[in-house]
RNA sequence: GCACUCGUAGCUCAGUUGGCAGAGCAGCUGACUCUUAAUCAGCGGGUCUAGGGUUCGAAUCCCUACGGGUGUACCA
């Protein structure tokens, strides 16, 4: 630590020499006539007029030479260089020019011209500190070798790009693309919906009761009222009181917490989709899907064809819609239609899958096909028919008391949504939710709770309903080509450090 | 949770069989009035993640803890 000590202390004195110069290191005003890129768009007549410029921005490079010196500017938009000679800019100004550092936001106010080397450029006729940076950062250099830029020393610590992100995006720009094209993902989400006439609402994040998810809860406590509540694992309960209230469309976009283990696919904080259209069903909800999803590759993309891992994947319609015991059958030839429970346990324990207590036929349909089906689903395909077992609030398939009307999107051997034709029957959903309450009493941590005052809005009546959740974070992971959740999480969460 | 793996200067990394802790960049001093990974000369900078053990001697081998990654389990 004693080496931190020493380069902080260096900045601190020249900041402390600036001040006894008269300059005021961290000034209240500024000003900037160009944006750098504007700069580089207008470089020939630019050029040509020695336009005269104030630009702003971090200095990121600098190569001083006597009394000439040469940086480097990046703002927001671009990056330029800058040329600050002795002659021009006096001896004042140069001195200030000298006790920059790496890292200083400064104002240059010059024209543009370009070097004797050839390289467009700012000439300096003075340059102001903005900010004075008091902390060394990493210095990453970057050559162009045949047309391909070679990065030097590239700040590449995951830890610390996740633990100290404004480093990570200010020293790897690139990833500031992953966080753009979040933004751009979820703002088409919006314009899909919104043009579709979808109401977007907001709903509580502190729940005295959670629901609408099988997932264990962040709990937090209120003083005023002395209640404890829960940070919402869903938001659908709520969204479907919206609609027993007349709305026919809504949707929310927000976080949702469940206190339970992270991975690459997993933080305890994310955003979801969920969507609730009254006279619809769960192949609404497929459609609406599809369109959403290639809507956002065409409006971003320009292509309903993504590259993820070295596989290609085809949005274009209509995707693969395959019930979930087809598709066991299909991978493990194994018919498990009948429900029969002895045949599938005896199925599960030939092949090593875990017979939790609580468990019945369904919920070992869903493990086998967790074990031997989702990987091996690369294209966008919709698994539908879920046995009802594992599906609380899921309206039961016509014809077959053992199934529901839901699915779950699977692409690239992930989940990236959950969607069913809801149960508006309060006696059938009062009968589900009781039914998990029993779970929970033989110790599954995870059921769902009954939640008397949405069932008592059910009970007003509620239009047949189809729901539709999505996970964002996972989505964008897919556009932006990434395998881990933190990577298109600006501050993911981390283990504190020792 | 379990398994594997990594942790050395501000950053990126090297460190042989267990034998004086290194390089580049960044920093500091000096030179240089068109450089661009600027260059040249010199200098400073380390609790080798932490604690314990083995050993004459540990960055290196062993154990424990902490943190990261990967896999697996869990997780709609």
């Amino acid at each position: 630590m004693e080496n931190v000590k020493q380069l902080l202390a260096v900045r601190r004195q020249k900041l402390q020499k600036l001040i006894e110069m008269g300059v005021d290191p961290f000034p209240n005003k500024c000003k900037r006539t160009h944006k750098i890129k504007t700069l580089l768009d207008n470089q020939k007549e630019y050029v040509n007029k020695q336009q005269k410029v104030i630009i702003t921005g971090r200095l990121d490079a600098m190569r001083r030479q006597g009394k000439v010196g040469f940086g480097n500017v990046s703002d927001e938009s671009s990056r330029i260089q800058i040329f600050v000679k002795y002659d021009i800019v006096g001896e004042v100004n140069y001195e200030v020019f000298k006790l920059l550092d790496l890292g200083d936001f400064i104002q240059v106010d010059g024209e543009c011209f370009v070097t004797k080397m050839g390289e467009y450029s700012v000439k300096a006729k003075q340059v102001t500190i903005l900010g004075k940076s008091l902390r060394p950062l990493p210095t990453v250099k970057e050559k162009v070798v045949d047309g391909k830029v070679q990065r030097y020393d590239e700040f590449s610590d995951i830890e610390l790009r996740y633990r100290k992100r404004y480093m990570d995006l200010l020293l790897n720009p690139q990833n500031k693309m992953n966080f753009e094209l979040r933004a751009k993902i979820i703002r088409e989400i919006r314009t899909f919906l919104d043009s579709r006439g979808y109401l977007e609402v907001e709903t509580p994040v502190l729940q005295p009761l959670y629901g609408g998810a099988f997932a264990r809860p962040f709990i937090t406590y209120h003083n005023t009222l002395d209640i404890d509540l829960y940070l919402r694992i869903a938001v659908e309960l709520y969204l479907k009181r919206l609609l027993v209230g007349g709305f026919e469309k809504v949707y929310e976009i927000g976080k949702n917490f469940r206190n339970e283990g992270m991975d690459r696919n997993h933080n305890p904080e994310f955003t979801l989709l969920e969507l609730y259209q009254a006279y619809a069903n769960y192949n609404d909800m497929m459609d609406l899907t599809e369109d959403m999803v290639i809507h956002i590759a065409k409006s971003i993309f320009g292509t309903d064809t993504i590259n993820f891992q070295d596989q290609e994947i085809s949005l274009a319609k209509p995707w693969r819609r395959a019930s979930i015991l087809d598709l066991i059958e299909e991978e493990t030839g194994f018919d498990a239609s009948d429900f029969d429970f002895e045949k599938i346990k005896a199925f599960c324990k030939k092949n090593e899958i875990t017979i939790y207590p609580t468990a019945g036929p369904g919920k070992l349909i869903e493990e086998i096909f967790k074990e031997f089906v989702e990987a091996k689903l690369i294209q966008p395909t919709f698994v539908i028919d879920f046995p009802k077992e594992v599906s609380p609030l899921a309206k039961e398939k016509p014809g077959n008391p053992n199934l529901v009307e839901r699915f779950e999107l699977f692409i690239y051997g992930n989940e990236y949504g959950n969607a069913f034709t809801e149960i508006n029957d309060p006696i059938d959903q009062r009968e589900r939710l009781e039914a998990q309450m029993k779970l929970r009493e033989l110790g599954d941590t995870e059921a769902n709770l009954i939640d008397e005052d949405f069932l008592e809005a059910l009970e007003y009546g509620m239009p047949p309903t189809g729901g539709l959740g999505i996970g964002v974070d996972r989505l964008v992971m897919l556009f932006t080509e990434n395998t881990s959740i933190k990577e298109v999480i600006l501050f993911p969460q981390m283990k504190p450090e020792a």
